[in-house]
Formats: C-alpha cells, sequence, structure tokens
DNA sequence: TGTGTATAGTACATATATAAACTAGATTTG
DNA sequence: CAAATCTAGTTTATATATGTACTATACACA
C-alpha cells in the first residue's frame, strides 16, 4: 500500500480567542473577496472607491490613506491598479503642485454601486447565523475590543 | 488577504458586523506583530513554527498548508524565510523522491519558545477587557462563524 | 511494461501591505 | 531673497497571499 499523508486540518477546537478573532476575520474577508469576484472588484478595492465615492469630488492621496488607514504608498500602488481598472482617474492639484488627486470614472461609480451590493448582501447572508439579539451582543464585544487598544 | 482597508478609520460607530469582525481580526494581527517584532518573528512565521513543533518531527510541506490553511506556494516562500532565518531546515522525504520535508532547528524551537510566550502575554493583554463568561460567550459565537461557512 | 494520469513542490505573475529612500515642490527663517 | 527644512507622492525592497503553469516523481491500468 502506498503511504498518503492524510491532510492535518486546522484545528480551531485547540485555538484560544485571539486565534478565533483573527481566523473569524479572515473568513469574512475571503467570502466577501470570493462575492466580489462578480464585479471584478476585490475587497480593498471596492473600499477606496467607497470614499471616492462619499467624498463626491476629487480627494488627495493623502486624505484617501487616512481614510484607509494604511500608508501612501500602498494607496499608491492601490491607484495604480484602480486607474488600469479605468475606476478613477490621477490629476494634479492645481493648489498645490506636489499634490495628485484621485476622482472616480463614471465607469468606477457604476462598478462601486455594483460592488456595494454584493457586499451587502454577502455581509446579511453571513451574518444571517446569528439572531438580532446575539448580532448586538457580538457586536459590542468587538467594539470593545477595537476601541480599547491596551497602548495606542 | 490583509485588508487593511477594513479599518473605515474614522467611523468604526457606522460599521456593520462583518466590517467589525474584519478590524477586530486586524486590530489582533497587528497587536500580535508589534509585540513579536521584538524576537524577529511574524504571526505567519510563528504559526508554522507552532505547527512544526507540535509535529515533534519533520512535516511535509503539503501538511504544513493544510495546518496554516493556505496553497502551496505560499508555504514554499514563507519556508523559503524560515530557512534562510535558520529557523527550520528542509530535507528530501526519502519515502517520496517528489516531497520535502521541513523540520526546526535547534535555534528556531529556542525562538518559537520566546515567540510562543509573547504572544500568549500579548494574547491574555488583549483579552483581559474580557470577563472569562464574556470570553466564553465571545468564543461560542466566532466558532459558529468559523464553523458555519453559508455554502460557498 | 509502457503510457497516461495524479501529486508534490517550485516558479512565476499579480495583489495587498509596510517601511525606507528619493524627487519635486512648498514653507520657514536668517 | 536664499538656504534649510518640511511635505506629497512615487519608487524600491520585502513580506504575505492567491492562482496558474511547470517539473519531477509516483501510481494506475490496459
Amino acid at each position: 500500500m502506498y503511504y498518503t499523508h492524510m491532510n492535518e486540518m486546522r484545528r480551531p477546537e485547540a485555538m484560544r480567542l485571539g486565534g478565533l478573532i483573527m481566523m473569524a476575520g479572515k473568513t469574512v474577508v475571503a467570502q466577501l473577496h470570493e462575492a466580489l469576484d462578480e464585479v471584478n472588484l476585490s475587497g480593498p478595492k471596492l473600499f477606496a472607491l467607497r470614499y471616492l465615492d462619499q467624498a463626491e469630488k476629487a480627494m488627495r492621496i493623502t486624505d484617501l490613506a487616512g481614510c484607509i488607514g494604511s500608508g501612501k504608498s500602498n494607496v499608491t500602488q492601490l491607484v495604480d491598479r484602480l486607474e488600469s481598472d479605468g475606476f478613477v482617474q490621477r490629476a494634479r492639484d492645481p493648489d498645490d503642485r506636489r499634490g495628485v488627486t484621485v476622482e472616480l470614472t463614471r465607469r468606477g461609480r457604476r462598478h462601486y454601486q455594483d460592488g456595494k451590493k454584493i457586499v451587502e448582501q454577502a455581509e446579511e447572508e453571513i451574518m444571517s447565523i446569528f439572531t438580532s439579539v446575539e448580532r448586538a451582543q457580538l457586536e459590542a464585544y468587538l467594539r470593545r475590543l477595537i476601541d480599547d487598544p491596551p497602548e495606542n
């Protein structure tokens, strides 16, 4: 008989709370990502488009980075990809020639609306395993975790 | 995928449950990462070392990928870095010449013990905002979320 | 037994993220 | 005003992750 290695699966039952939270986050990310594939978007792209949509005008790279909560070099790359998708366009800021502004194209706005619907549906489906009371309680726990950083 | 973007910076209060879970995951990841910097480790590296330590023998790449919950090409790269850190060593599997086994070095085992202590302390600190009853309940919610993936 | 197929790991392309170095332009200050 | 300094964005290097293609080996079966 040929010796086959059994795939030792992950063992969430052996995991503690910290690991479970990370794994839950990863699970949600993965499911939204899969749902978004349909409209040629990813989570990061959708969230960038969301801020650009909410802003209703051209945004500076630095401001977008602030909203997203990441560094500027990340946003440079993200905007590169969004630009080659045709979802946004860059322009020089006339008030500060160092600055670059980013704005949704019509196509980008349309795509964002599609992605938004999909994410809302997917999120609702994921959370459908909880009652509204449970959701409220889980939400309260998570807010405490996020708002009480041990040293921030 | 990292999805730092789930941050939704200025307005966690406007976030729904899905976003909160992703943000909580990111928070925990970031805090463990920061704590681990001390011993020249990262979350993914520590995670891999943990399985190698538990196995107590050389592990196959595929099995490690199964434990970690990622693809093999990711593990190839991770093992490359761990090998150049001197924490693990590869060998050909004598029973299957296609196979590669990975094993902790003495240095890797020592580093893992250091990292383990640090992570346990950091995790305990993060979770210290919850009572043990609350932890149990949060844990139960998260397990349901992880164990009940909506069909896909 | 030889050929077709499956599997293991790697290589390559790409996406996402961080950090540091660099460039161009703006601001401060002597 | 000119020199020093700061800031905006990009570039570059690296880490992490996914998916696909490729190579070598193992297995299956006619």
